[in-house]
RNA sequence: GGCCAGUUGGUGAAGUGGCUUAACACACUGCCCUUUCACGGCAGCAUUCACGAGUUCGAAUCUCGUACUGGUCACCA
């Protein structure tokens, strides 16, 4: 049975990247039946912040990856928190050292690490020399129990090479004597990530292992402790980056974090998941939309692509739209009135006015966060012309009489209604001897300021009658 | 610097030797619809697939080299 996990470390909040990596982990184990894990990955630190947990939880609940093992659902091969498995990797570790493929190394860190920077200042290459790889036992152990410091490393072989098939990138073959004898467990008796990962993705049952392809040129270290374990060795499935603006990995790993924007800016989680899907991923033919469900069913893990994927805004907001477009009323107004109450004072509006105001953009708006600017134009005291606007009404002299006929006859209008309104602006019209954009535009950037907005007659209506003559007037 | 990977338009991408004078979508531009604004509809937008060689009757597709981009070489994950 396929089963694939996702393991994210606790340093960041998660962000696009990540949610595509698990949604991709999600997919594959999903459209075989198989079960998808979720594993803290923590060993880095001595504590998280509870928001980073927190809200992970909260991300995977909302776009719906459910997971079938993890935190809160404990199973047998539990705990999923590596700081809860600490005594595991020492174990394995110590399992490791007794056959030989590991040993015990008290070499001083800030030595080596001295050492490292002078090579790297003269373009060497460094690897650890190896100083206690040959170390009897006996006296190693020795030194252990009486309380010196020490790491646990792995003994690579120094001749060969290791090769394993990549399920998205291929073939893969690394000499083995650039491999540098790597640390699993650290002086402070935490493992690291190589070690970790592999001892967990093993003892947990992983079958198909997915990350960034960021770990291509490591995996042979990977491979190598799998076969020192004795463990099989998973598929490896490696996922193309996802770039943003002008961000590379490395800076986007400081604090970059667009998902919780995202979903605050009003962006709905059936849009970013059908975005995020075909960020490295494209299906067979030119279908677009897919819910988690059809995903399932439709994706086909080779297809998965190899060349890094830009993350783009403006899509997203096309995908939003579309979604938004198709919502029931009822759960659009829902969604976007948070924005307008955010914004707007709404004391003293009736609520079928709030409705139809909202109901004017339902088409329009491409996140929710759009609502109050363009809503503007309903709540503001005094209007600002733009620019363009401006221009307009300069361009014919015809313009002023248009806007202050229009004054004119609405003044006396008695019923405000959509019709009549329309009737009005007919009238003026025809005494002016304008129709069409001459005819309208006036009117609506005397009205609005703007030369975009909503149906003019609906929006003069919903205007209502003092702004309009407020507005009109010098 | 060693090693690994990637390179189709502003963006996502299809494409696995002839059906490609490179699909589809976003963005952009123009037109139509609407007496305005949007929505919607239609059209335009890479003589060319980083560059250079080679294989072949034929290459975006195969091979080699170069360039560029990214990654990796940690007691970070």
């Amino acid at each position: 049975m396929t089963k694939t996990r996702f393991s994210p470390n606790t340093s960041g909040f998660m962000d696009i990247e990540d949610l595509r990596n698990a949604l991709f982990a999600y997919l594959i184990a999903k459209q075989d039946n198989g079960e998808f894990l979720l594993r803290i990955e923590d060993t880095n630190q001595n504590g998280y912040s509870m928001d980073v947990l927190e809200f992970l939880f909260h991300i995977l609940d909302t776009f719906h990856l459910t997971y079938d093992e993890g935190p809160k659902k404990e199973k047998e091969n539990g705990p999923y928190i590596q700081s809860k498995r600490l005594d595991i990797y020492k174990k394995y570790a110590e399992k490791l050292v007794k056959r030989g493929y590991a040993y015990y190394c008290f070499c001083d860190e800030a030595t080596l690490n001295k050492k490292r920077l002078d090579a790297t200042d003269k373009k060497e290459s460094f690897k650890y020399d190896g100083t206690c790889r040959n170390f009897p036992k006996d006296e190693a152990l020795r030194r252990v129990t009486a309380g010196e410091s020490y790491v646990i490393r792995e003994k690579m072989p120094e001749v060969g090479q290791t090769s394993y098939r990549d399920f998205v990138y291929g073939d893969v073959t690394v000499e083995n004597n650039i491999l540098e004898d790597q640390i699993l467990i650290k002086s402070n008796g935490r493992p690291t990530y190589n070690f970790a990962n592999v001892v967990d993705d093993a003892l947990m049952g992983i079958t198909h292992v997915t990350r960034e392809c960021v770990f291509l040129a490591t995996t042979n270290k990977s491979l190598l402790l799998y076969d020192a374990l004795g463990f099989q060795r998973p598929e490896f499935i490696h996922l193309p980056l996802i770039l943003t603006k002008n961000s590379t990995k490395r800076n986007k790993r400081k604090n970059e974090n667009n998902l919780m924007d995202l979903l605050n800016q009003g962006f709905l989680p059936e849009a970013i998941l059908n975005y995020l899907a075909l960020l490295g991923w494209s299906p067979k033919d030119t279908r677009e939309f897919f819910t988690l469900e059809e995903l399932i069913h439709n994706f086909d893990s080779k297809r998965i692509h190899t060349r890094p994927a830009q993350y783009d805004i403006k899509k997203l907001e096309w995908f939003n739209r579309h979604y938004i477009k198709e919502m029931k009323e009822a759960n659009y107004l829902k969604f976007v009135r948070p924005f307008l109450e955010a914004t707007y004072n709404l004391e003293g509006k009736t609520e079928e006015w709030i409705k139809k105001v909202l109901l004017l953009y339902k088409n329009n708006i491409c996140f929710g966060a759009e609502i109050p600017l363009i809503t503007h134009m309903f709540f503001q005291n005094t209007i600002d012309f733009e620019d363009k606007a401006v221009t307009f009404l300069n361009s014919d002299a015809n313009i002023k009489n248009i806007v202050l006929q229009f004054r004119k006859e609405i003044k006396h209008l008695e019923i405000w209604k959509e019709e009549t309104i329309k009737e009005v602006i007919e009238q003026v019209g025809k005494k002016w001897n304008a129709m069409g954009k001459m005819l309208y535009m006036p009117i609506r950037i005397a009205v609005s300021g703007v030369m975009h907005g909503p149906n003019l007659v609906t929006m003069i209506e919903l205007l209502g009658k003092d702004t309009v003559l407020k507005r009109l007037g010098e």
